[in-house]
DNA sequence: ATAAAAACAGAGTATTTTGCTCGGAATTTA
DNA sequence: TAAATTCCGAGCAAAATACTCTGTTTTTAT
């Protein structure tokens, strides 16, 4: 992959969406300022959110978006994936296009092994877990 | 960062190369055509990592290139930060940008920790380790 | 000497990906 | 009915990637 700034913004929106769980939806305003994301990017990129059912709108005055699911229920994995597509740490390991030029390259292991700890990783990785890491850290900085 | 086609090349070039280590040099042409790297940028390639000190070049008819180092004090990190530079597997971690964004954002300790465990299982592996993965799958593979 | 086989050097280019922008329509609420 | 908001499709600019091109120099074989 790479983890593109779509995926950084998009984390971060939904960071402080969990953060608001249940509560009063977050306008694209709020969270582009919050953040210091461009608004029509964050706009697009919040419509695939929704798309791909992370997130929820609310129209009109006083809308935004809220989270759909349980902040503990969503990976990092799952949103880099579904804003960042497949998460191929080097060319050839991207699906559909999978090493064309040799059949088995020496580093093709290597790579796959690195691509595979990579996504375990992210996938242990949950919005909940991001939030009580923040607020360790603001507890425990001085 | 990401693992571009270069350092996926010159990678392999350098496998090669660790193959033949202390015999004759290997011309671009041989090292491409055994890879299937386009010859032009493979040559960009190898000048490049000449420079960065791990291989040295024989001019004139039968020349190529050689290793300068052993194939075991080789490790991917120094290849694959000579050719795709600093190792940042998100924009936000490149140095020199230093995430202008937030001073502290909710996600950066994930990926600066995601960051290290990819260099240091890089750093981990050296060419010599590559030559005996592939040797034993070959063997073992039936 | 000369020709062939290589690497050298610097500049240039095409393609793809990334990171956005724009303009107007639809929806909801005060 | 006006304001605040999302929706939608299209399009665009900059950067990164993946190369190419042209001509020069060095070395070796004949």
């Amino acid at each position: 992959m790479k983890v593109t700034r779509k995926s950084d913004y998009g984390l971060r929106a939904l960071y402080t969406l969990a953060r608001h769980y249940d509560n009063t939806p977050v306008s694209i305003g709020q969270l582009a300022s919050e953040h210091r994301i461009p608004e029509p990017f964050l706009e697009k990129i919040m419509q695939e959110l929704r798309d791909k059912g992370f997130v929820e709108a609310a129209h009109g005055r006083g809308g935004g978006y809220r989270l759909k699911k349980r902040p503990a229920q969503i990976t990092l994995r799952e949103v880099v994936r579904a804003l960042d597509g497949p998460i191929a740490l080097v060319t050839c390991l991207d699906p559909g296009l999978k090493c064309a030029i040799e059949l088995k390259c020496p580093t093709s292991s290597v790579w796959e092994i690195i691509n595979a700890q990579l996504e375990e990783y992210l996938a242990s990785l949950t919005l909940e877990d991001i939030i009580q890491k923040s607020q360790t850290v603001k507890a425990g900085a001085g």
